[in-house]
DNA sequence: GAAGGTAAACCGTCCGGACGGTACAGTCAA
DNA sequence: TTGACTGTACCGTCCGGACGGTTTACCTTC
């Protein structure tokens, strides 16, 4: 594996302080070092500290994008796929789940933040629909990622719920 | 309704802020301002800024068992209770709502926060299982509760799903 | 009941440190 | 030569917290 471009590796010293010491962590010179870039150098792809957040947000979108595509794609079903992401399972790893655990901590913090955060779910709940047909039913299933994602902000291990709650969900035809 | 000792104003304004716009916004004159208090005056109740979150952790102490007595004691059932409470209901405007909240809002920043949600969803969980029976479908309905809060935070109104959900929920036999 | 005393409740200012951001001169690989 | 940085020095602002008052409520004693 390379090593990321530091703009790519910036943000993710971003998104790793805010998922392990939240927001008040956050300066320019802690972003920097965990980056291992100066300070000069993040704010030269970064020109303070709002663009910052803006990458973050950027991101958020395009990993949503791809994330909704892929569950489309998934053999195994948009429903498990949407559950088994929600879900924190220490053996996947993926980029998606990082940056939403991320974007969490920022919540009723950044305006900008809350309205990306809005869209994703928004597109989630769109898929779902489709997929299981009632909009009722659709937004329960959202709801319980969005539980899970909760758990997950807390720091408690949720992969063992994942196939107890498939299997209620299946005893509602779902 | 009297006026609210200074010290409760002081922590009703520190959580209207940390609602209206997140961690960033508290500063200790800004609390002091909302609760009409001076900083001195402030700072002659809570010490620092760091008893002004204890103060906080100590309400979700305090607040939290009492909403489980409650819940128990609901003739509507534990279950309603729970899902009726943890939906935006501007009706009801309870004091727990608020708190839990405002505490939501500092998940990830403060780990004595993150410890009291802990153990407030814990007691959660010990009495949905007392009710329901089976501890993994009792999980089921608290996640359903997490993930109503975690939408209430990004500002949305959950209010019209709860018949919804209790339905779905009764077709489960809960 | 006036005077005096006391402690809790509260006010407003000041200081030091942290942090966001600027500026700039220098380095180095492509 | 240019773009991608490094490193240092610096500025202005904001904020937590200390601190030295001041007011209010409530005794107590003559």
């Amino acid at each position: 594996m390379p090593k990321p471009s530091a703009k790519e590796r910036i943000l993710d010293a971003y998104q790793d302080i805010l998922i392990e010491h939240g927001i008040g962590a956050i300066t320019l010179e802690a972003v920097a070092a965990r980056a291992e870039v100066s300070k000069g150098g993040l704010l030269y792809h970064f020109g303070s500290k709002e663009a910052l957040l803006q990458g973050l947000i950027d991101r958020v979108g395009h990993l949503g994008v791809t994330d909704i595509e892929e569950a489309r794609a998934a053999s195994e079903g948009v429903v498990r796929y949407y559950l088994r992401s929600s879900v924190t399972d220490v053996t996947q790893d993926k980029a998606m789940h990082r940056t939403t655990l991320a974007a969490m901590r920022l919540i009723g913090n950044e305006d900008a933040i809350d309205e990306a955060m809005r869209d994703y779910t928004q597109n989630w709940r769109t898929l779902l629909t489709e997929q299981i047909g009632d909009p009722m039913t659709a937004d329960f299933v959202g709801v319980i990622g969005d539980g899970l994602y909760l758990r997950a902000m807390l720091g408690e291990d949720t992969s063992p719920l994942l196939d107890d709650f498939i299997e209620l969900l299946a005893r509602l035809g779902i």
